[in-house]
DNA sequence: TTGAAAGCGCTAACAA
DNA sequence: TTGTTAGCGCTTTCAA
């Protein structure tokens, strides 16, 4: 079995409460002392125990990241590696550590924050997704536990801590972009209603459409399964309209993708004939043909700045929710052109 | 705070073993005390606290899961999101949880790792990764510590359980797929040399071409950062030559949409000048264009394998290292044709 | 089939 | 500045 606090003390021959408080850099502990027990721990390689330790003090120093479950395809979009990312170094920066649920269903999933939230294992939760009446959120508030939400939380907005973009302004921008360019019909394809990101960047859409007078139609807005045949469907649907769009706005660039292959299909080039814009920058938005216009929406920030909140949030029960709005860039690429030009 | 197991026994008139038991479900209670137990626990909204459980027991429910260091893009590949979604799905049944580390460096992944491991974080660790010369292995070894690695292990292959793909066969054949088209001119395009599985690859690569008495110069493989431009570079690269190959076998398919877009951009068409295969059939494969030919190595299967095999591990000491190599299957798509017709 | 009690490794009053 | 001691909530002998 590995050193316990014990070893350290006995070999460096003071109390165990001194090499604790040496573990915590007590100043109240004289610096020789501390390094007489920093080199006993040094000999006997003792590292703390994090379960006693989590034991003692009743936490865990170890977050939930709640992703949505995973049944379809949409845990495939790299956005998730990225938040990932973004959370994890600054969790690491605090000696945190991560946790992930990868639930197949609502289900599981409510199992394992269950299993997060009751069993200590970790205090507090990423939510990186946000959805009408989730009933995951529903049980945090409830059990007044500390969570924040990557994305704009459907109620409670002013009662909950969450990190998001301006979905809406930037929505607007695009479709506000192509319609400097001269596109007259638009469209938008977006995934489900039920997530708050999609309602967002409708709303903008719709927005720019309405201020600059132009016709405004639920013919051209679809939602489409994520898996759905990469869109093909909400492709096919748009360009048998009377007037087909010939600008889109797109609520992801993996869809943007399918959507690139779909008009291939029947017979249409982007840009040429259509163009498209949409949302996240992932890193394959750079080389796709053509590469993407696409709001940058700054995923890595998204999740640095959540655990910030997060953590924040646990140390200090009293903090108040808060609002982050990570701001996006707009990256102009091949993909938009003038309607005539 | 929360309930603990003397509420529950003081409501229910036995002693706190007693629930202890219950929870185990041990056969020496009588189902007529499992009851009055069990109403107790309900009542009381009483869930065990997995860190007292854990210093108990020594052991944490939990496993590690330890993805390449992120300072490049790499992590965006959806191969991390999917063999997350394997591991988390085996680790549920058994009620484990999952830990990731997501180091920038290679420094910070090394912390991470001697966090996991010394704090008696988790039980055991699986490597998403596995290249010459890891400390991360290493150190594992050295301390005797559960893992298992997604790949082939670069040395101590037989006392290191792993879970793999027998990717030089699958290379061998993406590569006879091709020479079978009549092409003769073949390019391979991988990542770091230093990953096992670009190892792998490229021997199967090599491999088919000399068994068919095809001409084998180092001209017609590069090694390309994943984020250099998106095989730019080694796109130029190989059609620069003499006679510039009319299929290739690219590593990954996320780089193979890179490589699409490079050689449109310099004036050739897949598949009518160059045909491609590669490996992962990510989701994203199917939706490019063309859509691509690529071996489905069935990446749900290694992450839950590869759990299952840790589990067990950690179950039992003595279990010995084992290999399993999950089988792929070739989808056939239209990024690859005959080189005449 | 159940209970009493020791102990897992650490922290934090309280004393000194 | 340091030591003593009593827990944190659970499991697990040992006894009954």
């Amino acid at each position: 079995m590995a050193a316990t606090i014990k070893d350290v003390a006995k070999k460096a021959g003071v109390a165990p409460s001194t090499v604790s408080r040496v573990i915590a850099d007590s100043s109240r502990i004289s610096l020789n002392t501390k390094k007489r027990v920093r080199k006993a721990m040094k000999e006997l390689g003792y590292h703390p125990n994090i379960n006693a330790r989590n034991l003692a003090v009743r936490s865990s120093q170890a977050i939930g990241v709640i992703m949505p479950s995973s049944a379809d395809k949409a845990l495939q979009n790299p956005f998730f590696p990225e938040v990932l990312r973004g959370i994890g170094a600054f969790a690491h920066e605090l000696e945190y550590s991560l946790y992930v649920s990868t639930g197949e269903n609502d289900e599981t999933t409510f199992e394992e924050v269950q299993r997060m939230v009751n069993g200590h294992r970790v205090d507090g939760l990423i939510l990186l997704y946000s959805r009408n009446n989730d009933p995951v959120q529903q049980f945090l508030m409830e059990e007044n536990f500390p969570f924040v939400i990557v994305g704009k939380p459907s109620k409670d907005e002013s009662e909950i801590t969450y990190v998001d973009n301006n979905n809406f302004k930037a929505s607007q921008e695009l479709a506000k972009h192509l319609i400097d360019m001269g596109h007259q019909h638009l469209g938008f394809i977006g995934g489900s209603l039920e997530l708050t990101v999609t309602q967002e960047r409708l709303n903008g859409f719709r927005s720019a459409i309405r201020e600059n007078n132009l016709p405004l139609s639920d013919d051209y807005i679809v939602h489409t399964e994520f898996l759905k045949s990469g869109g093909t469907e909400a492709v096919e649907k748009l360009f048998a309209l009377d007037h087909p769009p010939t600008g889109l706005v797109v609520s992801d660039d993996l869809m943007t993708l399918g959507v690139i292959h779909a008009i291939k299909e029947i017979g249409l080039q982007c840009p040429e004939d259509v163009s498209l814009t949409s949302f996240n920058n992932l890193y394959l938005s750079e080389i796709t043909h053509p590469p993407l216009t696409t709001v940058d929406i700054n995923i890595y920030q998204l999740g640095f700045q959540s655990a910030r909140c997060l953590i924040e949030q646990t140390k200090n029960k009293e903090e108040p929710a808060k609002r982050i709005i990570v701001p996006y860039e707009i990256k102009y690429r091949s993909s938009t052109k003038p309607l005539y030009s």
